[in-house]
DNA sequence: AGGGGTTAGATTAACGATAAACTAAATAAA
DNA sequence: TTTATTTAGTTTATCGTTAATCTAACCCCT
């Protein structure tokens, strides 16, 4: 095992300062060039890997952002993660990341191992802290955080999200105006906040157009295949088939599941069902029958949480960033 | 700001010493019950919040791992990053994931900084680095390192990869032996070394069933969905719709651009044409057409890696590890 | 009573870097 | 010529831990 090489090892060699050497590789303060050259030079031929770790307990920045992930698969945000990595890898930051695996407990968790690596800043994606009594735990390390996707639901917290309300109400109003007035709603369960603006702009919607609201053909099931595909069931069990003519999903993921079981039925899609949903995860295009659905941009989401909170850690501003995207409706064969 | 509450704040207070308290916390040495619960107690009361920073610089430890995605888009690796983050948790340990985009030069980089942020490990996922002069490069840094997905071409190299030959050999033969014999073959670019080994199955297929190689029904184009759809448009186009049976895609994505292709013909999958593929991403299933394919159960590679490795760093053993998963067919409607 | 072993804690010295303050020489300004 | 300023470094202290050594008190045994 070879000693491995510092700053010091590098001083040594040219008997010079370690400071001399430190400053030099950083290219910062007073240092000829022909020194600067020589212990570059030097460090290039040793190999030298400056220590990061060493550097950050005194200077008390890590480049290094925590994200954590809580309630989905990760698929899902693949796009969401690749935006933050991206743009945080551009401005010089590392991403260390954390799947909360829908345990409140567990994101508690991450997020203070995180703080304990001294992250500059941190990312709750779809978080289940999003309650006000979260907000004490979260200020409690004196961390800049940032939500995505889900806001918290207190004033004043940083969060980039897109418009559920209005996605929401821009395809129920779509739906209805292209033919449908009983929309069944297959929403994502109330443990996730956002179902509740996806439910006001379902009702929102259906107000505007004069339709009674009628909580009987509203569901609330956990994002997944299998929950999509049983709540359909359950539906078409109930209404019989020929009564179900249009379904909305709260998520693209349940909207994936209604399908396979409504294809399954023998029933046509959008002939017998129109079926639309929100999201519009990488595949909605390629499925069994491609997705009308609303957009959902969390690739942007990512780009620009990442600047934001950067841009925070960077230059200490205080300024709330509160940005809610306009989502985008997406017309596909389902409908 | 008030100040950060570290040991010496703590053990300032108690009057005690600082390697007191350090034990303490750590449950190490020996330190009474009275002393260790009071110090728990206080520290508690002060939210304190260890600095693994200085802990890692100290131990030389950072409990972290670095996870390098070089080649696709992320969110076909979403089960592969799901299987190493978790096994890596359960095992303590972090993630700090980054992705090249494709480039040699910025996973080259990428592995620069995470062994400057002094990661305990590393995973090179689909990487470029595969080569025998990336060797000595990767050596350089003395951590312990770790192939998923593509294998290193030299010997002696840790991976976790699934049997590439293997697998298509079988899907080859399938398809043969249900009828096709002059099998398209739009296989992923030879940039990526698992190519050779996908064309081996192949051909090895073949000659098992005794059909003549054509290298002229087979092409290469980059795993996206977009070169999918063109590669399948330009077989279409020279072939003629009717003398296309059966082709074979390098990987799921390829798959989906060729069916979009096929289906936009007025072809019927699987009736006019038989369509398979390899990976089985989560979307398979649901597809426009269900896609036959083979399996390459990437959670399980994330998760095997992570034990390997981290087994490795902890026992320090100089164990090669080489594992080979068997792949496995998956038969839906597209063929 | 004296020696050996344990227990509970204190002292000291790193880990590898950087910030702050300082110095000596060189250069510019008055 | 004298003073002020800049340049090119050095010295010292510190970031917050932990490993290694050490000490004092206590217990047990013969």
């Amino acid at each position: 095992m070879k000693k491995t090489v510092t700053l010091k090892t590098i001083a040594e060699e040219l008997g010079v300062s370690v400071t001399a050497v430190s400053k030099a590789m950083r290219g910062e303060g007073s240092i000829s060039r022909e020194l600067t050259a020589k212990i570059k030079k030097l460090a290039e031929e040793m190999n030298y890997q400056p220590n990061s770790i060493a550097s950050s307990l005194r200077t008390r920045r890590t480049q290094t952002l925590g994200l954590v992930i809580s309630d989905s698969t990760l698929s899902l945000f693949a796009p969401l993660i690749e935006g933050i990595e991206k743009t945080a890898a551009e401005m010089g930051y590392n991403i260390i990341l954390c799947n909360a695996h829908s345990s409140v407990e567990k994101e508690k968790e991450a997020v203070r191992t995180l703080v304990n690596k001294r992250i500059d800043g941190l990312f709750l994606a779809a978080s289940l802290l999003t309650s006000k009594k979260d907000k004490e735990f979260l200020d409690s390390f004196e961390i800049p955080y940032m939500f995505l996707v889900r806001r918290c639901d207190w004033d004043g917290g940083d969060f980039v999200i897109n418009d559920n309300a209005e996605g929401t109400y821009q395809m129920i109003d779509y739906l209805v105006k292209s033919g449908s007035d009983k929309i069944f709603f297959i929403n994502i369960s109330n443990t996730i906040t956002t179902y509740r603006e996806r439910l006001r702009g379902y009702r929102e919607a259906l107000t505007a157009n004069k339709i009674r609201y009628d909580e009987k053909i509203v569901s609330n099931v956990k994002p997944t295949y299998e929950e999509g595909y049983h709540a359909m069931n359950k539906i078409l069990m109930k209404e019989g088939a020929n009564n179900v003519r249009a379904v909305f999903c709260g998520c693209d993921m349940i909207a994936v599941g209604a399908m396979e079981r409504i294809l399954e039925e023998g029933l046509k899609i959008p002939g017998d069902v129109r079926l639309a949903s929100y999201d519009d995860i990488e595949f909605a295009a390629h499925l069994r029958v491609p997705l009308t659905t609303v957009r959902q941009p969390t690739y942007k989401i990512g780009r620009l949480g990442a600047e934001k909170l950067i841009d925070k850690i960077q230059n200490q501003s205080e300024s709330r960033i509160n940005m809610v995207i306009k989502p985008e409706l997406v017309l596909r064969q389902s409908t």
